[in-house]
DNA sequence: CATAGGTCAATGTGATCACAAATTCCGGCA
DNA sequence: TGCCGGAATTTGTGATCACATTGACCTATG
């Protein structure tokens, strides 16, 4: 999920359960809730790998958070009190950081982080897994994409997103949060 | 999926193995890719049944149906032809047929076949399985509320739905596809 | 008769093993 | 020098086992 993995990196039973120091069954199960979760993929022989998504799919992925988010973001609106912008806004200054940094994985690590705290308050756990799955799935290509990125741009859309929350703005909290999900997105399928 | 098995009723993975004549490492490996999609849900001693679902989860089900579902629709429209028109027509036909047998679990299957085969068509697989997931999370719940229905209705948003994809009608098919994802399931939470 | 305590069966977990399939690697041939 | 083929190693699968824990049943007691 945090892009520590390249995508098209394969591994093997043995040796995940060699690095965690458990046998192949533990390792065989957690592979295949990933594999379930579209986090993995498994080849006919039942080798497994990270994904490498085609443009098609990281457009869906896209289409699948923006869908998802904007609803989480607009379940969240009216339960989002100032202790919630405040924490925000600080974890938005660690994106900020990670951004100078030059930290690809620090990166999307926070900027998860920001989204998840804004989408708990909406109370909504299923859809939330939903989008955390489509995190997972989209995890190793987003590292590829930081890594191509010249210039590391400020959470411009962030400050957007606390803006329309703080004026409790739902129509520009919709857009804000299309916008910071779509934008990296748009750049991957070029 | 298909509501073939109630909410709350539980299994093992010895009993699962002897159904399928095979071994518990099998039947693990299915449990665990079931849990992971939110099909089954474990309890902490590992004890696996299948989810009963409170009516904050329903309504969170219903609403990732209503975007996935009208999003699935929409990309399906341009593509749409006659031929598929008429498949789709043909499945209403058999869905008729099951509402008036009065198998709560043939209605599901159907039903389901009604709009997996209208979503193919939309060229979107990442959209489509989350959708599927939604369904297999929604299926115990589904084969509840069809046993409570007094009378059968007719597949009535249906014919909304293929009357909008002949007319090409997009704000009408994702009008039409929302009614019907939501109708019943709105039922479920009195 | 109800309840609490204790015993026993049932269940999930993780490890190990045998086996088949596939991948890799290396040598030989064109 | 490039490519093909076979052998050996690697790898996933399914089965079985030992063990700890849990849940259920049964009995005895108030």
């Amino acid at each position: 999920m945090h892009g520590e993995v390249a995508p098209g990196a394969s591994m093997t039973l043995r040796g995940i359960g060699k690095d965690y120091d458990v046998s192949m069954t533990p390792a065989r199960e957690a592979v295949r809730r990933l594999v379930a979760e579209g986090a993995l993929s498994m080849s006919l022989s039942g080798r497994v790998s990270t994904p490498v998504l085609t443009n098609e799919r990281v457009e869906e992925l896209a289409a699948l958070r923006s869908l998802l988010e904007v609803e989480l973001a607009s379940r969240a609106l009216p339960r989002a009190h100032m202790a919630l912008i405040d924490r925000l806004q600080s974890i938005n200054g660690t994106v900020s950081e990670n951004v100078a940094k030059g930290d690809p994985s620090g990166y999307i690590r926070t900027n998860l982080e920001f989204h998840r705290t804004l989408y708990l308050r909406a109370q909504a756990p299923a859809i939330l897994a939903m989008a955390e799955t489509v995190w997972l799935q989209l995890g190793p290509t987003m590292q590829a994409l930081y890594g191509k990125m010249r210039r590391a741009e400020p959470p411009h859309f962030h400050r957007l997103i606390i803006a329309a929350l703080k004026a409790g703005d739902e129509p520009g909290l919709r857009l804000a949060v299309r916008s910071d999900v779509t934008q990296g997105l748009k750049r991957l399928t070029d």
